[in-house]
DNA sequence: ACGCCACTTGAAAACGGTTACAATTTAGAC
DNA sequence: GTCTAAATTGTAACCGTTTTCAAGTGGCGT
């Protein structure tokens, strides 16, 4: 003798139609587009749901929709203030339509970066959120193939056929450098994060040097250096720097995290800032304003960009038509850290 | 008439198994199982899936196989450097070990986690991790009902039947509380988070009133203050405090967040740090040591935490049998921020 | 009354993998 | 050379949804 009733669904989508007395169809109508369906019925469904506790399950829903409603980004590494800010807001607007995000690290590496896309890929991510436009040759092709979508965030660069958001880093490097020239330094040290791989890094360094050289200055070797991505690297970087017998007397810095590295340096060193030394950073982080003496730079908003590169992803994947090249505005923020030189 | 061929598949398992001319459950152990299948099997596979350039598609196989090798980590925000740090670490060991992590933050709202728990677990992650033992009521029936594996990061509560991973706060900030009435002091002021939904912050506030109470010390109302997030809101709470008529010599705060705003405007109002006033924090985030006065705080390993976390989550889905309750050691690190107090 | 249309609803075929089970081959022991 | 066990491979059901298509229902103009 066995047990002939149908096999009782335990759970799913099948159990709650069972409850409610309808089809499958119906439930899933009732969840995605609401008003497919008679209030009556609805109302059954609903009360059927949430006497069930029925979730749904995301990994079937894509498999059978083929929209994950999730993104991915990749980054260099959360544990700088900056990503961290720019991912918060980033994960918080796609939390707020309905999307959910998948981060992951490159540590700087393209190879590692071309391998988490293969994963993001696999996971079946809508888009891509990128940083920079500076990739493996085989993302591209990857990217294509698999018709995924993405933006480059943190860049602007209108002529380049890839979709990107952010601000002209070389633009807002020339007005930090123009800044410091306008109060009257002629020697003017850079000290810059490293370029390689890096278009950020570059195009702020391209920036610096187009202001000196638009104003016939020079600039000797030594006054300029690259640094990895601490604070410790940065302030080693500024102790040579203020320890070379022919110093400069204003030091223009491609990120916050190097100037505050130089700003602790002069510090330490004994020269006063900005008495001895004008300092000027980019990004305008948070310590910025709070250090002594607080910090000159250019503010970029660093949410706003990130938050616009989501936007670009969810519009176009909803259909709808978009700008591909968004510039975000820099300013520059003038505060203790700069000042004419003195005479000497 | 009609084409009369198979329908050829254009991608997928399948036309890799096609292309190989093996069957598809090859392929998959292929795959999943590499040593199940011939070598020379294995070969012609491996040799098709980059002909075609073939992606698995992870949402089939989760469905499929009931596993996502994917966790959730819900915390409150990112934009803090300590978070950040943690994320981070769990993140790469995620990544080095085959999973994925879903992030998302709940702004230190119960309600917005236990939506977000559900929305990870929809979304078929197969543990969480999760910040304190404050949860929503919710919350722990919906991971019961549901069968999710967590852990709660960042306390160490052995007598609660949870799994946890963290130091232990009460005792750490007992500590803090100690090196300063070691030094001397015996008018101590309190700074911490806000206690509400935040049991890391109240077993901290816990600690150091343990300490002043075994040291027979009062702690008069207007001396414990609380304040939320950011580094403004803790300037104004040191503001506060030092402009009470009656002032305390030490302040032992909360978190190194609200240390440096106490330092800031210690330095603001003209009080010299330690000697008119000797500060203790709790976390020791990167600038602490790098700040003039250093500050001397509470070093907590973040990132091991984090880490470990992802450890016993992997361990256990792998049914391996972990430890529930592992404490993280803390130490105190003494740098220039605290001295005994001047004689009056 | 009738035909037509719009609106609801249900049945069943995908979606792209995994895996239990059966079938086949191979190796080893006698 | 035969028999059995082990290793390899294939067949097909299933995972939990969405979605196409067809069927049913009721309202409305004539």
């Amino acid at each position: 003798m066995r047990l002939t009733n149908a096999k009782s669904v335990k759970q799913g989508i099948r159990a709650v139609a069972a409850r409610a007395g309808v089809s499958t169809a119906s439930v899933s109508r009732a969840l995605n587009n609401p008003d497919a369906v008679s209030p009556s019925l609805r109302a059954r469904i609903e009360q059927a749901i949430d006497a069930l506790g029925y979730i749904p399950h995301a990994p079937a829903r894509i498999l059978s929709s083929r929209r994950s409603r999730t993104l991915g980004a990749i980054v260099p590494t959360i544990d700088n203030t900056m990503f961290a800010r720019g991912i918060a807001s980033l994960q918080q607007y796609l939390s707020s339509v309905g999307y959910m995000l998948f981060l992951t690290t490159s540590g700087y590496d393209l190879d590692v970066e071309l391998q988490q896309a293969r994963n993001l890929i696999s996971r079946g991510v809508d888009g891509l959120v990128l940083r920079g436009d500076c990739h493996h040759e085989g993302l591209r092709k990857l990217l294509a193939d698999n018709a995924v979508p993405f933006i480059n965030v943190g860049i602007y660069q209108p002529d380049r056929p890839h979709p990107c958001v952010g601000t002209n880093n070389e633009a807002a490097a020339h007005r930090a450098a123009a800044h410091v020239i306008e109060l009257g330094h002629r020697r003017i040290g850079i000290v810059s994060a490293l370029q390689r791989n890096n278009d950020r890094a570059s195009a702020r360094v391209a920036g610096f040097r187009r202001a000196l050289t638009e104003n016939g200055l020079e600039l000797p070797p030594q006054w300029h250096v690259e640094v990895p991505y601490t604070l410790d690297d940065a302030r080693e970087a500024a102790r040579y720097l203020l320890n070379l017998k022919d110093r400069p007397t204003a030091v223009v810095c491609g990120n916050d995290v190097i100037a505050y590295g130089v700003l602790l340096e002069a510090e330490r060193d004994g020269f006063s800032v900005p008495r001895d030394l004008s300092v000027v950073g980019f990004d305008d982080l948070d310590w910025s304003r709070h250090l002594r003496p607080s910090l000159t730079t250019i503010h970029v908003p660093t949410g706003e960009t990130w938050q616009r590169a989501g936007e670009y992803l969810v519009r176009s994947l909803a259909g709808e038509q978009t700008i591909m090249h968004r510039e975000i505005d820099f300013s520059l923020v003038v505060r203790e850290s700069t000042a004419p030189p003195l005479k000497s």
